[in-house]
DNA sequence: TTAATACCTGCGAACAAATTGCAGAAGCAA
DNA sequence: TTGCTTCTGCAATTTGTTCGCAGGTATTAA
């Protein structure tokens, strides 16, 4: 068979609330539990909160989508493939930004020789202050 | 007068709980607000948890303490003249360890000089693997 | 196509963490 | 000491997340 669902390739079942999750966050870009399940609410009123927290806990168990903490408490859910970039966090404006990976290679690098530390750069966010904030 | 005590000087009542806090904090490097309850706790047992919270608050917002986002969710308190050092949270072990401010200097020259972006150091937590459990 | 069987979903309850309102207690200046 | 204001303790509330269960549905095999 030439095309399998990437669900299904993983093991799960192929459930519209299930797809509508994964497609939400890979659309958000980053979002927390609750504005994924008002974007999927946007289409599939009847969708239960729990069942987004559900579904994004399975799917970030077959690797298809990744949580980052940004601070304020709640975790932010991204697309696995999308996670090529820092997160700026902005502490005056709660605004999130990018940077790409490379510019923390140095200091990934520094970590590593000096200190042993593997950094895992996908989960991490960077507090400070944005360009127009600190103005 | 020769000694005004630091808490009368940001214009706080001096009271027993929010010095109790300060102490708490201070002694244990970083802690969650429910740990710097139970820390005041061994020495005072009456203290009221939201008493806690809305001194750290304002400790915070004098500029005594600060708080962090080591990920799991909860703030993480330190005494601000502490701050000194990075966090390297392990994901394995969720051990923290430390590093020099130093060693980010190049990182946060970086993002600076490219993006615009001021890193506030002191306000975030590395995810990675520590030296123990890369192993 | 149908039937069997996991797995999923929706719902409500349960839970934990953090916050708030209020009345009384305590710190502080005069 | 008096009086004002802030702080504390308590209880209730809010917010964010998880859980149990009963019914529904995707999937596989007949």
């Amino acid at each position: 068979m030439a095309k399998q669902h990437e669900l299904r390739e993983k093991g799960l079942r192929l459930t519209p609330q299930r797809e509508l999750v994964l497609q939400a966050v890979r659309e958000l870009g980053h979002a927390t539990p609750e504005e994924v399940a008002e974007k999927v609410r946007s289409t599939h009123p009847g969708i239960n909160l729990s069942t987004v927290y559900r579904n994004l806990e399975t799917l970030e168990n077959v690797g298809l989508v990744l949580h980052t903490h940004l601070g304020h408490g709640g975790a932010t859910y991204h697309a696995a493939e999308e996670l090529t970039h820092l997160h700026l966090v902005c502490s005056v404006c709660g605004s999130i930004g990018d940077a790409p990976i490379e510019a923390a290679a140095n200091f990934v690098n520094t970590l590593s020789d000096d200190y042993g530390f593997k950094t895992d750069v996908t989960h991490f966010a960077i507090y400070g202050t944005c360009q127009k904030c600190s103005k």
